[in-house]
DNA sequence: ATATTTGCAAATAATTTGCAGTCGA
DNA sequence: TCGACTGCAAATTATTTGCAAATAT
C-alpha cells in the first residue's frame, strides 16, 4: 500500500490524513512484527524528529476506535498492535520473545456456553516455543 | 475444596501454605468472577486487616509461577487471575463489562503455521455484548 | 535461631490528561 | 481565522523492589 492508498485508507475510516499518522498507518502496515507504542515512537522519531509519544498514543487509540488495528495483548505489560485486522492468531515464543501469526479456522470451532451472545471479536493467543528455538537451541535473542 | 485440601494444593506445588496464601487461593477458587489484583485485596483485608497489595502480588506472582493460575489479559490494563487452569475460553461483554467462561473444543481447531512448534498454552478471548445485554438493554453495570 | 513471609514506602513503567503552541484548509 | 493536531510536562495507575519487622518451624 503507497502513500496514497494509506491516505484514502484513513479519510475512509473519517480519519484525517496527517503526515504523523500516515508514516505511523504505514509503519504497522509494512513492519511485520506487533510493535509496542514504544518501538513505534523510536522507530518513526528517525525520520519525525518532533514526534512525541502522546501523538503516537493518540493515533493508535484513534487507529483502534475506527478498527483499523487490533490491540494485541498476549502477554501481561505490554499492548501490541497489528494492522492486519482479519481473523487470524498469534503465537508468541517463550524463549525468543518473538510474535508469530497463524492461521486458524476459527469457522469449525464448537463454543458452548455463549448461547444468544453477540461476539464481535475473536482472538486466540497460544504460547510455547517456536521452531527455531526447539532446533538450533539458539540464545541470539 | 475446603482448607486443608487447599493447603495440600499449595504443598504439593512446594508452596507454604501461609494464612494469605490459603486465603487467595480460596478466594480465587470460590469467586467465580476473575478477579484483578485490586478486588482480591479490597475483598481480603476485610478478613485480613494486616494484607498489603504487595503480599498479594507475591502470591498470584508465586502461584502463577506455579502455574495454578492462568493470567487473563483479555483487555489491555487489566491483568486478572483464573484458578481454573483447565482450558476454556473466555468472553467479555463490552457493556456490562462482566467476563463469562465458555467451553470450547480446543482439540479440534485447526491452525496452519505453527508446525513444529511447542505450543505450552492456548487461550481464547471473546469480545462482545452478552445474552442479558442484548435484551434487557439494561445500564446497571 | 534461622529462614521465610510480610508490609511499608520508594522506585519504575506505561498511559492519560491539561493546556498551550502549531499547522492546514 | 478556526478547528484539528501535536507536544511538553504533570498526573495517574499498575507493578516491582529494597529493606526492615514479623512470623513460623
Amino acid at each position: 500500500m503507497d502513500k496514497n492508498s494509506i491516505s484514502s485508507h484513513l479519510t475512509e475510516n473519517n480519519i484525517k490524513p496527517s503526515y504523523a499518522r500516515i508514516k505511523i498507518m504505514e509503519y504497522l502496515l509494512h513492519k511485520k512484527n506487533h510493535p509496542n507504542v514504544d518501538e513505534i515512537y523510536t522507530e518513526l522519531v528517525k525520520d519525525i524528529p518532533t514526534l512525541s509519544k502522546t501523538t503516537v498514543y493518540n493515533t493508535l487509540n484513534l487507529f483502534n476506535d475506527a478498527g483499523l488495528v487490533k490491540v494485541i495483548t498476549i502477554e501481561e505489560n505490554e499492548v501490541r498492535f497489528d494492522a492486519d485486522t482479519s481473523e487470524h492468531g498469534h503465537f508468541k515464543c517463550e524463549k525468543c520473545k518473538k510474535i508469530y501469526d497463524f492461521n486458524i479456522e476459527i469457522e469449525g470451532i464448537k463454543v458452548i456456553g455463549l448461547e444468544n451472545f453477540k461476539i464481535r471479536q475473536k482472538d486466540i493467543f497460544f504460547k510455547g516455543l517456536c521452531a527455531k528455538c526447539i532446533n538450533h537451541i539458539n540464545s541470539d535473542n
